[in-house]
DNA sequence: CTCTAGATCTCGAGG
DNA sequence: CCTCGAGGTCTAGAG
């Protein structure tokens, strides 16, 4: 990893086209060939970049360069989709290089499938003489998140379960739900909308869809579920 | 703008918990108060890190730190939402600290709205003795990209631009339509679905809803577009 | 390989 | 302040 800080204008072209003024910036070039163009706020979004693959070339500057002050440029390509990157650097207040060595990752625990598992553990929290069918249920447009079957007599639940529920759950929901209805061995299907925080717009779509809604705590849940092994 | 490349672990509490093992990493601290921790590859997105505002504080390490080695600690917390980030630092290898000065900012060219412009002023584009009544047309359920008016006859038509055109697109024309079309000044509502690409799913869904597609050539867009002064 | 859906999404506009 | 939509989204996972 070499880190360069510099006075320097930058030229995005591919998807779109992005331009940044001349100003002193962190340049943050890895391993891997990409490069980071970073400033002194924001948040961890760099103002331009190059993801890899790509690679990077040092050129001399042209004649126009030369009397705007440019001392070297910098052409990073992407390998495959042609997207370039171009940054005129006018000073180097900085340059230093690093061996990292590799990441060992990231270690997560709380997302979606998270939530989901829990819930498959936990189907009590939807009703009473609920059991699982199974996650992850297939159809032709997509698996659905849990399919629950009635005990007590015919009819099926089918849960979305997201970490913020917001009005493409719902739609995405209900989509399942039209299909699943059709079969003759899981009709009559009902929908939940399970999620730790749920959007007063898709409260009120599901609502009006005859779906309902219900509110997880992912800590109580945790709580509950009994011996497992905990992540740390 | 302070730049450590350390041998640390870091632990996020908040939003969900994520743990990284001890290993060498690039740590900055930005001028507002946020930290980044990046690996020498992976794309712009940090291993992890805390957004502003923020506020890092110095930690001396617990014994149970010392006994691993830890020669310091920084603890990073969100003003607001109370997440906090703990970094675990073994050893400093390198550590700059830089005045870069506000950034002027990106200018960008060739995004949503630049092709909605367009769109706007060649609706020849959709199809004959059409007339734009206009766009962002407002409805309850938000605005309406483009409105255009049937200059032969009854009828109207209402386009959805994207840059690239999924099935979430489909649906949020689809409300649309259906709201339109309960104004008879307006009915009957066609519907077009305007993007640069069109995945196959929503192409399937669109025409399966009577919505037309229609695939927009940006550069072609542009170069048709006479003597409008150009951002570069 | 493609495609889908989540994300500590981030970021900006509009009410 | 929040909500909503776009993003050079990025990213992981499944088919």
């Amino acid at each position: 990893m070499r880190l360069v800080i510099a006075r320097c204008s930058v030229d995005y072209t591919g998807r779109l086209n992005a331009h940044l003024p001349l100003a002193t910036r962190l340049l943050v070039h890895k391993n891997d060939g990409s490069l980071l163009v970073h400033s002194d706020g924001g948040s961890y979004k760099p103002l331009n970049w190059m993801s890899p693959p790509c690679s990077l070339t040092r050129e001399d500057p042209d004649e126009v360069d030369l009397e705007d002050g440019v001392i070297e440029r910098w052409r990073v390509t992407h390998a495959k989709t042609g997207d370039a990157l171009l940054v005129r650097i006018h000073e180097i207040v900085h340059d230093t290089a690093h061996d990292l060595g590799v990441d060992p990752g990231l270690i997560k625990d709380g997302v979606e499938a998270d939530l989901q598992r829990l819930l498959a553990e936990q189907v009590s929290v939807v009703g009473e003489n609920l059991t699982l069918v199974r996650r992850e249920y297939p159809t032709a447009i997509g698996p659905v998140d849990l399919l629950l079957r009635n005990d007590d007599g015919p009819g099926t639940v089918a849960i979305e379960v997201k970490r913020r529920g917001d009005i493409d759950g719902v739609e995405q929901l209900t989509r399942y739900l039209e299909l699943l209805n059709r079969d003759p061995l899981l009709a009559p299907v009902t929908g939940v909308f399970a999620a730790q925080e749920i959007k007063p717009q898709a409260r009120v779509l599901a609502t009006d869809r005859g779906i309902r809604c219900l509110t997880l705590d992912y800590d109580e849940m945790k709580g509950v579920q009994s011996g497992a092994p905990r992540l740390f």
